[in-house]
DNA sequence: CCGGAATTATTTGATGCCAAACGAGAGGCC
DNA sequence: GGCCTCTCGTTTGGCATCAAATAATTCCGG
């Protein structure tokens, strides 16, 4: 055992032993683990691979995917699309503005929104990635057919959609009430 | 559309639209897309649930959970049980010692290695907030049978073993001899 | 045993990340 | 026009994150 890395059988061998006096939900609870795993896993392998070469950073790509995809749009709605908060889309936003491959403009209408567009330079390197980012996606999903692509996609999505739809109102519920502990990190009130 | 939050179905579309004349990978492409989404949303979940009421950032949690499992370990184990690298276990390792969770220890034989366990305060944490995180997962695995998670389970775990058996492999052939462009970030070479 | 090679954990530097505070602008009301 | 409120994006503070450099220790050949 010293001195070697653990399979997921011989983990999930371990937790079993570990939480025999405990009722749990086991499948669900594989589920999850497995989802951040793999998520972590597959990132790994394409900030190393696809991405490297490109300096880019998984979370840099992924904010010029959505402006490839959708074109010029809102920072809310990119910040949105990508999964990140606002806050961490103005960084990315000035990293890559800083490397020319994406623009900021101001909304004609209403001076307080920004929106974001890919430079030409941006569209251009997003044509020669593209199909070297998608060819690191086929290849860790070899072992699977693409009809279980496709339900691994399907219920990976009921997650999502669970969480969009209820995650909020169970939030609520768990508190009772009671107020939410800050975080420990965060700006401090001036006062 | 303007002004409302986009469906996986809608961005799915635009996808179909913008890479019409790409040939692409589909299937794959939508599985890896829903890991992230999927693990983005089930960490953000989990974290303002169960997790902000005793202040654990979703790493600090995974951390206890890697040593209430395996019990006392080292800390180049924990590390790849949790997923991080050794040198982002050195911080967490600190704030969690700094809270009292966990204790370090210098091995017996080895002064260079160092041993990770829980403290008591630690596994009485761990042994009131597991079934709490468990809820959670089951929570947001609701849509799903226990069949269909166990599938999902095996979907994402075989991924991971395609990474962990052929990825390092397939980047080397990806490189074609040439090197790797270093990080922008990381330590600068003193000379 | 001595000295270099190998193997540990830690430090470092740049960036990512969130939530809450903040400031600038828009819009309604009187 | 002067306010008050609402709604944007940005700033802030505290961690997390990685890879490479470095420090600390062990191991091995002579």
């Amino acid at each position: 055992m010293a001195g070697r890395r653990r399979s997921i059988a011989e983990t999930e061998q371990a937790v079993q032993e570990r939480l025999g006096g405990f009722e749990l939900q086991r499948e669900q609870m594989a589920a999850v683990a497995n989802i951040h795993r793999a998520a972590a896993a597959v990132r790994q392998h394409l900030e190393n691979s696809a991405l490297r070469p490109h300096d880019l950073t998984w979370t840099g790509f992924v904010v010029l995917w959505v402006l490839w995809i959708w074109g010029e749009a809102e920072t809310w709605s990119v910040a949105e699309e990508a999964g990140i908060s606002k806050g961490t889309l103005t960084g990315i936003a000035r990293t890559l503005e800083s490397r020319h491959l994406v623009a900021r403009a101001s909304h004609p209408e209403d001076g307080r929104r920004v929106l974001l567009s890919l430079t030409p330079e941006g569209e251009e390197l997003m044509e020669r990635l593209f199909p070297a980012f998608n060819a690191e996606e086929a290849f860790v999903a070899t072992p699977l057919s693409a009809e279980e692509c496709l339900r691994l996609a399907n219920g990976l999505r009921a997650i999502v959609a669970q969480l969009e739809e209820h995650g909020e109102e169970r939030r609520r519920q768990l508190l009772g009430g009671r107020d939410l502990a800050p975080r420990r990190s965060g700006r401090r009130s001036r006062q």
